[in-house]
DNA sequence: GCAGCGTAGTTTCCTTGGAAACCCGATGTC
DNA sequence: GACATCGGGTTTCCAAGGAAACTACGCTGC
């Protein structure tokens, strides 16, 4: 599997840690965004609605900011969400400019319902582990995030 | 950070393992990205390249595989590779139908340098780990694919 | 022999997101 | 007071990928 026809070594894709968790990690968004499909929602949007319900009033940076996305995208997902009846422009009162996000009675409804979603996610693919493991997991990726200083970056 | 103005807990995202492996992921593919693109490639046409190298007269259903999209993405990254050309669409002379795909003599000499640009982004994120340690999160990620049987899937 | 099928690939259409140009109101600066 | 500038947001354009329609062929059943 390594040399091949030159002398070059070349390793294999599945020799690296990015690999495996690249693999592990596309199942996991893959069968929440299938579930958040069966109610019209894309994982952006969740991820929006979870950030303006935790924080209401939050203007389009902070948005900008929860959701990894660039200024642009991110105007889409709330033009998305507006169009849904999820969440509002409210021009605000104030005039300092900014514009605040709110959600909509609905919008405020639904959170709740597909914070459920997710968490029977996580629990479907990480359920059968121990709360050690799930934890030592959990701190490897946060130590990683931590050592390299990432912070939320446009999401591919 | 849980329940707010109404009595059900919504628990945040940081609490999902799931969204960490998220986190961690995408910005090792968002760096692999960057470096690849210094060189006008994708991470769909390295891995396609890689496939080919490996495995030399390999026809588009095991590129499909390969690359875990749909046939109809994966014919496009195909046409791009052709169109750099790194790769051709060989109509076998033995008629049995299928096509097979060939690298280019310009195909096989980058492979090797795309593959040390991937150890070399492997490494930047894992490297200062003990190799206990990248084990032991190499094994943990395998255990996932084994005990879900995930297959390769539709990478977003 | 040929009608109907199934398999392998390609093409078309649509959605999402990045990049960059653009828009607009607030704030200096002279 | 007129104008350059800047920050926050939106719009436009483009690339990539999924879904599904379509194409080309070889094979089977009659």
């Amino acid at each position: 599997m390594a040399a091949r026809s030159s002398g070059t070594p070349v390793s294999p894709l599945e020799a690296h840690l990015g690999f495996w968790l690249r693999f592990v990690s596309n199942h996991v968004s893959a069968r929440f965004q299938r579930q958040l499909e069966q109610r019209d929602i894309s994982i952006s949007e969740w991820v929006a609605l979870r950030t303006l319900w935790a924080q209401p009033e939050t203007r389009h940076a902070g948005l900008v900011r929860a959701l990894g996305m660039t200024k642009g995208a991110t105007s889409k997902v709330v033009s998305r969400l507006e169009h849904k009846g999820l969440a509002q422009r409210a021009s605000t009162g104030n005039g300092t400019g900014g514009q605040a996000l709110v959600l909509t009675a609905a919008g405020r409804a639904l959170v709740p319902r597909l914070a459920r979603v997710a968490d029977a996610n996580d629990a479907h693919f990480f359920g059968h582990l121990s709360a050690k493991q799930r934890q030592s997991l959990m701190d490897a990726m946060q130590a990683l995030v931590k050592h390299h200083r990432l912070q939320q970056v446009p999401t591919t």
